[in-house]
DNA sequence: ATCATAGAGCGAAACGTTTCGCTCTATCCT
DNA sequence: AGGATAGAGCGAAACGTTTCGCTCTATGAT
């Protein structure tokens, strides 16, 4: 029912050749140029992308595992990556891992069998069983937020020591010596806030206790109970850093439900605005990450790796963090 | 360099047209399973799934535009529609509309250059532009959550007056007498909402006066702006009733930051229990929509339309609401 | 014993593109 | 004027499946 490239040779004169070439960005004579593209406007013709895919074996297509597409998080970078796909002829194909390394692998192995041309992945875990059948099957993966350590592979995230360090200083310059840090210890984006968290308090003399040191897992529940554990100390810290999004809202449960507020009793700086900032009282001071560009970048990555083909050394691209204030953070000083 | 139908051939010894009876659920003899099952692990054989396309017209791919992906709301109806599909081999591609009906459009001449086999729709306006794409190209859609007035279109949503009625009566029974709604006029489920809030006050002899009607676009600022306004009157309501999750937000933020506090100055009753609930103070009390029902019918609903190619007069599933009960509603009985 | 029938297997055509290697024409240089 | 060259067009094969209509065998009924 739908027109062919076989039609517009009909309409055309010209052949199959000559047609197809036009189609894919090759010179023709302007005469023919002008016959063709009256033809596909006339018939209304539209490239068979599966006919197209079976000779060039591809598919113009893209999968994007996440490791919960419940999340905010997730959502907004898929928008940015979904517009460059789109912009570029690309679509995505989505699948949630709902943090489940297995269900991660299993969604790779649909990508595959799919015949998707590359693959993005929001890792739900340190896990990279996943990664074994997209290179056996030779097809591109960009690891987006999360790095996976030793996977060799391409990245996209940010500079997570750097990032917790801002958050550290934040809280020296308003005065707070008695930090706490609630954070996951189960992934490598975790570890690393946490780390460069603790670094840059004991280059400034403020050590971090070991009973102020929150290590959990990547929840609210996490936040909600390591927040009320702090609070019922006798010695309450002043401030505490929560190192992703859920642990901010888990903390935030914790405090609004406490006989405690903040920033008068306790201040909270968190990490990941999403939303939450503009809802919960009182503005959530937040250590914000690039999103726009991180998907951005992340989509034009894994186009270049597709068109590329290469073999290169994997690329890193390591983004900017930056501090959004708000008022959750009290000036001791 | 993948294994082909012809590499089974080769080492079965059988006809083309009997691996691929068997590869579609025919009926081959015992013996002839077992070598072509060996022989597909053997050479760790898959479906090309553009071949095949290409023959039957059939991509085994979903389109699925949502009307906002960073919304929480689509998130999870994402996620269960995902599911189903892929349970039954069925990939689904993504696109945004961002809440614009020119985009939405695109998007589905997106799907139909992709070669999708059926479309799901989370709409963002009233306008049925894209429709006409879709029904010249003969692919089945189905619209969720939201329905369009005259579409003749399938469709999975919730009852919206009646859902609407289930927060008046609530209300009436917690003895509240003067009680304001906002709600989004720009669309057919906030009107509907509206119609059946409106109503149910009414038949109970409590009237919803015009300055406690607050009309507007579906968004956090419409919610946080009515909301101040009605708290600045002479004459207070008790009780707010807001109709959607982005309308509930602001309203929450403008409580938050006067100098009254829900529920002792102001009951709220909200729409979608999203997150939301848990991390605001107090536990709202909202109306809840059966989100993985309706993904779950929205995504088998497509598939039956798929496979049963058939004219049949539109379907349309309308789910029911309930309530879940918070604290954000004082009982002045 | 003969015939009809059901079930399984097979060969070949078809799906709608792209691409390889060739021919042809027109242009430009010497 | 003759030869080299660049550019455009073309025919045919190929991509990996499904499916149509046929043949063949084995079974069961008469």
């Amino acid at each position: 029912m739908p027109a062919t490239i076989r039609d517009i040779k009909d309409q055309t004169g010209l052949s199959l050749a000559t047609i197809s070439k036009y189609l894919n960005g090759g010179n023709v004579l302007p005469e023919n140029k002008v016959k063709i593209e009256r033809a596909i406007n006339d018939l209304d013709y539209q490239v068979n992308e599966m006919a197209r895919g079976l000779v060039t074996n591809m598919s113009r297509t893209v999968g994007v595992s996440v490791h919960d597409i419940g999340s905010l998080f997730c959502g907004i970078l898929l928008r940015y990556i979904g517009d460059v796909l789109k912009n570029n002829g690309y679509s995505m194909i989505i699948c949630d891992s709902r943090d489940d390394a297995k269900r991660e692998e299993e969604n790779i192995e649909f990508f595959i069998k799919k015949n998707v041309d590359g693959i993005i992945v929001i890792p739900s875990s340190q896990s990279k069983d996943f990664l074994k059948s997209a290179k056996k099957n030779n097809i591109p993966v960009v690891l987006l937020d999360r790095s996976i350590t030793g996977s060799g592979c391409d990245c996209v995230r940010i500079d997570n020591r750097a990032a917790a360090s801002l958050a550290a200083a934040l809280l020296i310059d308003n005065g707070h010596k008695a930090n706490a840090i609630i954070y996951s210890s189960v992934e490598y984006t975790g570890i690393e806030r946490y780390k460069g968290f603790l670094e840059t308090m004991s280059d400034a003399g403020m050590p971090i206790p070991e009973e102020f040191q929150m290590a959990g897992t990547h929840s609210i529940e996490h936040g909600y109970r390591s927040m009320n554990e702090l609070l019922s100390k006798k010695n309450r810290p002043t401030a505490v850093f929560t190192t992703n999004y859920e642990l901010t809202l888990g903390a935030v449960m914790a405090v609004n439900e406490s006989k405690y507020s903040c920033p008068d009793d306790i201040s909270i700086i968190g990490f990941d605005n999403l939303i939450l900032s503009h809802v919960v009282q009182p503005k959530m001071t937040m250590v914000v990450q690039p999103m726009k560009e991180m998907g951005e970048k992340a989509a034009q990555l894994i186009l270049f790796k597709i068109k590329s083909k290469d073999k290169d050394s994997p690329m890193e691209y390591v983004l900017n963090t930056s501090i959004e204030v708000g008022n959750s953070v009290l000036n001791l000083a």
